[in-house]
RNA sequence: CCAGGGGGCCGGGCAGCCGCGUCCCUCUACAAGCUCGGCAAGAGCUGGUUGAGGGCCGAGGAAAGUCCGGGCUCCACGAAACAAGGGUGGCGGGUAACGCCCGCCCGGUGAAGGGCCAGGGGAAACCCGAACUCCGAAGCCGAGGGAAAGUGCCACAGAGAGUAUACCGCCGAUGGCCCCUAAAGGGCACAGGCAAGGGUGAAAGGGUGCGGCAAGAGCGCACCGGGGUUCUGGUAACAGCGCCCGCAUGGCAAACCCCACCCGGAGCAAGACCGCAUAGGGGUCUCGCGCUGAAAGGCAGGAGCGUUUCGCUCCGAGAGACCCGGGUUGGUCGCUUGAGCUACGGAGCAAUCCGUAGCCUAGAUGAAUGGCUGCCACCGCCGAUACGGUCCACUUGUGGGAUACCGUCGGAGGUACAGAACCCGGCUUACAGGCCCCCUGGCACU
């Protein structure tokens, strides 16, 4: 079974309602989507840096989720990774676990209720 | 060796495991089209899609800031002139072009050193030589056209700031008054003369010296500066020699302005196509509805094209304003062969250009070009060490001592700035660290 990305902005308003999960480096967003299978997408603001540093981020969290979605994720659900600071500085194997953990919060239904939305940026 | 400078290049490497993007190849599956077939079975070909495997290639010197200049695309465009606005500004060259680059000119700055010189040493020859000042290379800096075309401004301070001025001061020859008088002389600072010195200032209407004078002053002279000009050299900016002028017109043009030259506008969200959507949309208000014709259309008229002339376009029975609704956040193309890169040869001081041969070197779009681990490399820091060198001593191959230096060993760290987004040429800014080359002056040696 492939993983799709998440591509439309729509799914990620949608995104944002589902369940919160936050960690040193990232935040995870967890939310059924109707039978579309697992999928995934990453958010990195300009907030967190300049262009280097966003896209080194989403390279390490795009391995991460390749790595741990396959067998830990949750099925028909989109998994949206929001950029935080610690986000390249953290040690890679240790935010593995940390997304493992993060992931069976949400499989149990565990996380933070979701937050309002945001204002349309750009 | 000392001193002062300039430029170019690179910007981590290797290995293991896993992964991404374009393109190509093989196989598999699916349906389609075409051809061949007895129009049957079937075979072959073409492009597409799904999946598996393999191969090639895959960020920068600044990809950045978006400050200039182009290509490309669309819009406007009949032409020229003029106006407006913006830009550039020593001269010559290079270039597709530039506000860029190269060479040169001018002004300023510029180390060691040199000239001049007070003075010192010396019997002399000569030597040493302060301050001021002058000459000093490469390099660096210069919005570097015009201030005798015009207007304007020059704050504060100051007496006076561009028709110069007279506060302190100097003088008071001449005239006046006073003293003493035979005469000479002396005094006062009244008339008046002066602008040297002081003071103010960013700037005081050439500077230094000598003469001159009552005191002064280009008043006269010498040198320096400045202006004009003949000639010579140079493509030119300009430079040099000579002659003349006693000096007559300070700064600001990044204040207006004048001169010369250049410039249409918008940008790949350009633009084209497909799909979707709207169904040639709806509502309210205002103004208008001339002639001809069956109609299409034509004419009058109106509007626009910066202006003018001729000219062109649109409306011509509808037009305008406002509100509501729909689309532009799907896809394909544009999209990478180009002022291209490399090598060799040639022209040129150089920027750069010419010739020949070879090469194809990212095309993503929630945006590929990577993630993790190990080893190495580099850098400074901390610590250890007398094993090698530097250092000291002498018995000249031994001893001593310190960790300041180069090595050696160990440790904890650090490895920058930064991510193509249509493409080029520049500029500017950021950058851990490494490598290389060159210029100029001086000293020493050969």
């Amino acid at each position: 079974m492939t993983i799709e990305v998440l591509t439309k902005r729509a799914d990620f308003l949608l995104a944002n309602k589902g369940l919160r999960n936050a960690r040193p480096g990232f935040v995870l967003l967890t939310r059924p989507n109707q039978g579309k299978g697992k999928r995934f997408g990453i958010t990195v603001t300009k907030k967190v840096g300049n262009a280097v540093v966003r896209n080194r981020m989403k390279r390490r969290f795009r391995e991460l989720l390749r790595d741990a979605l396959p067998a830990e994720g949750l099925a028909d659900h989109d998994h949206v990774l929001v950029g935080r600071a610690g986000g390249i500085t953290r040690d890679y194997h240790r935010m593995r676990k940390e997304l493992t953990h993060a992931l069976e919060a949400a499989a149990e239904g565990k996380g933070e209720r979701p937050r309002k939305p945001m204002k349309p940026r750009q």
